[in-house]
DNA sequence: TGGGCTTTCATAAGTGCGTGATATAAAAAT
DNA sequence: ATTTTTATATCACGCACTTATGAAAGCCCA
């Protein structure tokens, strides 16, 4: 470990606190008709349209053939479809459909539903703190986005 | 939907950055030798000591067999330990060894590099919101372990 | 033009981790 | 002393991933 690799007590604290957090997430999410990959993938095609398949195995962080399955199950489920590129006859297109856009939904609001409950016994405080570093969470995201999926 | 379920627009929007946080996390966490379950259980032994088997099946959001085979995936990887009990001939005492709790550092350092990697290019305003919120996911999270855990 | 490399997607076989149904043994209850 | 309940294990099965491989379409260049 070189000394650019020692992350500061701060991050520290950051990083257990997630940990945390994140399987509070966890919990917090109905046991649904959804895997976390099919979710993820479903939510992407809703927030940023079509994509072909080579484009979505990566930032999901799974093989392509685990693509390849996942998008079959959802097309059988109706919750997404495969379409074709014109101008390349090897891409597949793949669109989500109203059905999967329902599925998506209801498990944002089971989820939202479930958090609420916490949230409204929760210190005001607390809950405007929470309120405030919603954009910086979303910036997070964002970087996260652009970055090399990291080096595993 | 009971007029009572009607949930904020406030808690719309933390849902929702929740949901893609969520996500954001899973990606961080590196793929490595601990499940979701595996990694939860383990960090709960480490944080409140030994439990019997039939304690952490519910808290985790497993069945029970689902319980006893990770717990034999644990001892065989030599990262949990099984016990009895002197007064109950029926309980299983499981214990987290050192190799767990090594485990479970190296896991929580992956995560912490790679998290402390996206902080620094983030605002400092926005990381110092991030310090800001800890202690109300703290308080969160803490609202979410007495809860019963909810009706599925 | 056509032969070889590359890209894209699918298929196959194997594994990890979950499920429900059920068995077994110890404890508690009647 | 049976019967019932509780704690754990075992079994058969399925989903979602993995790596290895295959096949078809596009690209490149002599």
């Amino acid at each position: 470990m070189r000394d650019t690799d020692i992350v500061s007590d701060e991050d520290l604290a950051i990083a257990g606190g997630f940990e945390r957090f994140y399987e509070v997430l966890r919990r917090l999410t109905p046991r649904s008709e959804l895997s976390l990959t099919a979710a993820s993938t479903l939510r992407r095609l809703e927030r940023s349209g079509p994509h072909r398949l080579c484009e979505l195995h990566a930032p999901e962080g799974v093989s392509q053939p685990a693509m390849t399955q996942l998008i079959t199950r959802l097309e059988k489920e109706g919750l997404a479809k495969r379409g074709s590129d014109p101008d390349d006859g090897r891409a597949v297109i793949v669109t989500i459909t109203d059905a999967g856009r329902a599925a998506v939904a209801r498990r944002r609001d089971g989820r939202t539903r479930a958090l609420s409950a916490l949230l409204e016994q929760l210190p005001a405080a607390d809950h405007a703190a929470i309120v405030a570093v919603l954009p910086a969470l979303e910036r997070l995201g964002d970087l996260m986005a652009e970055q090399p999926p990291s080096e595993k």
